[in-house]
DNA sequence: GATGAATGAGCATTCATTCAT
DNA sequence: TATGAATGAATGCTCATTCAT
């Protein structure tokens, strides 16, 4: 199902040549042999550590997942506010985004495979486990911080579909408005934004900045 | 480039067949015979109508672009408060896109095309244009909105970023989760939290909801 | 299934094509692409006719088949004796075996094949169908030409299923053998032997020759 | 050419697995990566032992004609009539194909190969030689039982051609009918029939059974 | 000797596109 | 204008064979 072969490193390797591949070309237009070559290896080589071409971005769908899975895990980790997690949190996380740049188009195709593949058998896919976990995290970590009182009373269920849906779509914009984007800083302006409405106020004015 | 031959309405007809064949097989896997048959009519005829398949699905981009132009201009040009237009074009625009369901996908994968496509020729593609357009009218309404007292100070161009954002980033979530999305309405939570760090509070209790 | 455009003669034309082909190269060395080259067409234009490259050598064994009912239904309603019918069929049988050289040999895989295909789903094939066919009308000939005295007393069904042994056998020898068999004339020497083993001796000498 | 190193029984393991797996896969299908596994070795190993796949089913080949010579052998040695002889070689060798079920279409399209690898080099072929050989010696064991008077007058050669032509012919029913060839008894029946026309009739009634 | 990772030639099949009717 | 038969480039995948360990 995934690694047959003893070598994990070249895996590894497969897996990074086929981002590769898969962000500059798409996940049909990128070939198996692109994909091979990339690593520098044979074509037969790549079907000694996947299966098929599904297989392939199954294991890209699963890496990002653990990825972000790492992020959530380590934030929660660190002896911070819940305020300060929270925007450590968005931070990091759009940062992240940026960087992956044409990567995360990769992300949204597999998207697309795995939802249309998905049909009736609602659930599983990788990512979809790891948008419900998001979720209610991100809830527990709301709840938690309204009880301290960092942030203000709301419904936390729907504030962090908000953060996820802000989250995911930056990386929209950024990807379409590229230059834009950089130019203007319109990415730490939207956090700010976002953090403020959620944010308690310590001092009585400013709301939203 | 797009209607060749005399009947625009067979024009719509292959571009609404290939929006269905889209939205169910995605973009490579649907292909020139089935949309020709969806429309029912010939392979060839598709051809008069449109010079390539990647002229069909920029047509459909071209059309979702319009649309959503539409429903801004029409939202603008009602005599309603900013704070309203705001609501509006927020509920509105999340309504279209829960309405569009797996269409949305192929918009997605239009994009995916498209950005790819540009690579270095920064610029043009109907949905950056559109992108654009729509940020710099969000600024405005926004300007407007603070200068009337109806919001609360901000910087319109992140928050306009981040409204976007948020509108992407709610049709991600609802392609992923479904089922979860109408148990739950975090949809009507996540719009009223979002709004809710926006609009100037009249009284002074609950800042967010 | 079968032929799906229009002409039929071209889907004759690739089935001609097609046996050439295996006969030469065999089932799985025959290429879709030498069969097209063969036929004077391009690779896709055989897929317009028949679906894959089984579905092509399906086609073949049903028209192997169908030769083979062709011959018994034109003998059997030959103003003749059952006895002259009987020879008439195993020598135009075997002759038909002869004329068919190394086509039979594909007519051995194609069996090969469906024999493997079928494990559980027993019955179907139209070889398998069309043997056993040929087994129930033989036996009503022997019955028949008993009856009338024309045969010696045996068991049909028996004698059906020799017969048939019989004259597979005696393809698979004329492919072994090749030369050896035109050289002395076996063939004609074996036929005899079997239906002189048939056929109710008109005098009291030479019981079989 | 066959067994390279020492060990002469892997050479038999090998053999042994490779027919198990072209039993059931056929021969183009049957790969050497499952002999090796189905043997219990590496796929590297079989290369110890044959140079190719076709050295494979060469040995297969080679080891099928050593086993009908064996019979032939074993038969001719015993201190019994012609006429029991002949017997016990159909019976036997009929035995010998039922029992070797799926196994017996390994050698069919092993044939096929050979067949066509001959083309124009004529000779050789280790089955080739085999049916030279049995042919002969059948025909030498029909004209001595001629002259012993168990067997009536024939053309020795034709009948050779077509006993032998018989037990070929009926392993191809056995595959194709399976079923109805264990419910009735045709095979007993068919090898009667055959023996029948051949023997002498010690008394006057029933010439053929 | 034994092994299995690496390899690339080879093949069935798909599909956008063309063009004769 | 409308059509769909013809086409071949393109691609995922298999597997016999090699060879370093």
């Amino acid at each position: 199902m995934t690694p047959l072969p003893k070598h994990p490193e070249k895996a590894q390797l497969i897996l990074h040549a086929a981002l590769k591949v898969f962000s500059e070309k798409g996940i049909e237009k990128g070939t198996i042999a692109e994909i091979a070559k990339e690593a520098g290896l044979g074509k037969g080589t790549v079907y000694q550590y996947y299966n098929s071409k599904a297989d392939i971005y199954f294991a890209i769908e699963v890496s990002k997942a653990e990825t972000w899975d790492l992020l959530f895990q380590t934030t929660m980790a660190k002896p911070i506010s819940c305020s300060q997690k929270l925007e450590l949190l968005i931070s990091e996380g759009v940062a992240q985004t940026i960087h992956a740049g044409d990567a995360i188009l990769v992300i949204f195709e597999i998207w697309s495979h795995t939802i249309r593949g998905l049909v009736d058998e609602n659930s599983f896919s990788p990512m979809t486990i790891m948008y419900e976990k998001f979720h209610s995290e991100l809830v527990a970590l709301l709840e938690q911080g309204i009880a301290k009182g960092e942030f203000r009373e709301m419904q936390p269920s729907g504030v962090a579909t908000m953060i996820i849906a802000f989250m995911d779509g930056i990386s929209i914009q950024m990807l379409m408005l590229k230059d834009q984007f950089e130019k203007n800083n319109w990415v730490e302006q939207s956090i700010q934004s976002l953090l403020n409405g959620l944010i308690s106020k310590p001092s009585k004015d400013k709301e939203i900045q």
